[in-house]
DNA sequence: ATGTCTTTGTGAACGCGTGCACAAAGATGG
DNA sequence: CCATCTTTGTGCACGCGTTCACAAAGACAT
């Protein structure tokens, strides 16, 4: 029914921001690594550094979950990890699965970031029987024909989604009808799915293409020629808009 | 200028809204499907429904770029390809490295994603000597000690970082000495870069975490969570304000 | 206790992005 | 040529997120 939306839909998180939970992670990957070296207090500013924020951003996201921190000393780092911890939810062990172990799925399976966070592979899922059984990770690839029994089995509610394009939209309909309701997505595809589901997606070219727009951007700014057409504001005439497809020749962009 | 600023600092995008960047690629791979399918012409209702946006946000979108529709009668597939390849710098080729050929990086460098568009990858890098040489997607691992001349040769402006992420930061500063200027982090670090040099971040752990939180909320919201049955890592020191004030007033912690 | 000093927590202003709703523009048919 | 219909392009209002700036709160020294 829902056109994919990668965006939540109106969620009012109980009074924290979307953009404040996905900071959250960063906060707290600062301070493990403080924890680790022992440090016991830190001030909003130092961790701030530390996570790449401004620290009136910081306070303003703590503010959110409470009042953690000491005026005129700053955050304790031990309570501080377990208070955010708490709140991204993983004091508990998500078990989760991946859908689609080809290079990519292959190379996810080993990443060992998952399991120092509250998630655990719970199965490797592929719908290429020469892949079945095969030990990827150290675990048997297991088939798609029982991917519904493994996500009850296991009481699986998060997938990630690895698979070629042409194959993602079925696989995570399987998936949410199986009980899934938040899913990661590799794939680089737009999903849809029905209301009450999470979709993250994570698109590889796309980030590049960003990148590419910022480079050629850098490239003509000290003395743009190029592409100098949609420069200005100019409203329309910007380019001719001819009907026909390509007979622009306007690359003109020198590169290197 | 140290700071490590993942986020591009004021950029005055010539007009185009950031988040209308981050949209085009979107736009873009839907119409190359239309295409394909040698689709003549589109409407903005189709055509967002197809990129999963609201039709009225990708028309103000491509109004930012010009006016390139017709009314009554939508936008012509193959030209919207062109302008928006064009403005996103598409129609250039860009020779990006990666650096660091592990289990990540080399699964990157066998996607597909990369050579369909614009880019082509110039050069495998890593510090491993036993790396250097192996094939990899079909190329030679070069090792890290090349890492400046190899950019310098091939005009490389757009790096990929897939290190460890203790070595991050180091390649990262080696790249930017050596002349690029956007880089694709997926090292699970802040990375600190000086300005003009633009960097966008793929964390996969993060990306979980965030599902993570949604999918403790959807779980507890008929009923209050119960964070307190796993407790895997809640020392009981964490449970507190270590430095001082227990008699305080410890802040309302417990919202069960 | 009192004063000073540090740092948090937050009220308020500002800017950006989103979505509505509609007028303008062009196609199409009579 | 005029009427009607479709779809674009955009003015406007609203809400979210960011940032500033400062009062409140506690630590610490005297």
């Amino acid at each position: 029914m829902a056109t994919g939306r990668t965006h939540r839909p109106a969620t009012r998180s109980r009074g924290i921001p979307e953009a404040t939970v996905a900071r959250l992670p960063l906060y707290l990957r600062a301070l493990t690594g403080l924890s680790e070296r022992s440090v016991p207090t830190v001030s909003s500013e130092e961790l701030a550094a530390a996570a790449g924020v401004n620290s009136a951003k910081l306070r303003k996201d703590f503010s959110y979950l409470g009042s953690y921190g000491t005026r005129g000393v700053g955050y304790d780092v031990e309570y501080l990890v377990y208070q955010i911890s708490r709140e991204l939810g993983l004091t508990q062990d998500w078990p989760i699965v991946m859908v689609g172990i080809g290079n990519l799925g292959a190379a996810l399976a080993n990443y060992g970031g998952f399991a120092s966070r509250g998630f655990r592979v719970a199965a490797l899922i592929d719908a290429d029987p020469a892949m079945t059984g095969k030990s990827v990770a150290g675990m048997a690839v297991q088939h798609a024909d029982d991917l519904e029994k493994i996500i009850d089995d296991n009481g699986v509610s998060i997938g990630v989604i690895a698979t070629p394009a042409g194959a993602a939209q079925q696989v995570c309909d399987r998936l949410v009808a199986a009980g899934v309701t938040s899913i990661l997505n590799f794939a680089p595809t737009v999903l849809s799915v029905p209301d009450g589901v999470d979709v993250r997606k994570v698109d590889l070219s796309i980030e590049l293409q960003i990148l590419a727009f910022h480079e050629q951007r850098k490239a003509g700014e000290g003395q743009d020629d190029t592409a100098d057409e949609a420069g200005t504001e100019t409203p329309a005439a910007a380019a001719k808009p001819a009907r026909k497809g390509p007979d622009g020749d306007v690359p003109a962009v020198m590169q290197a």
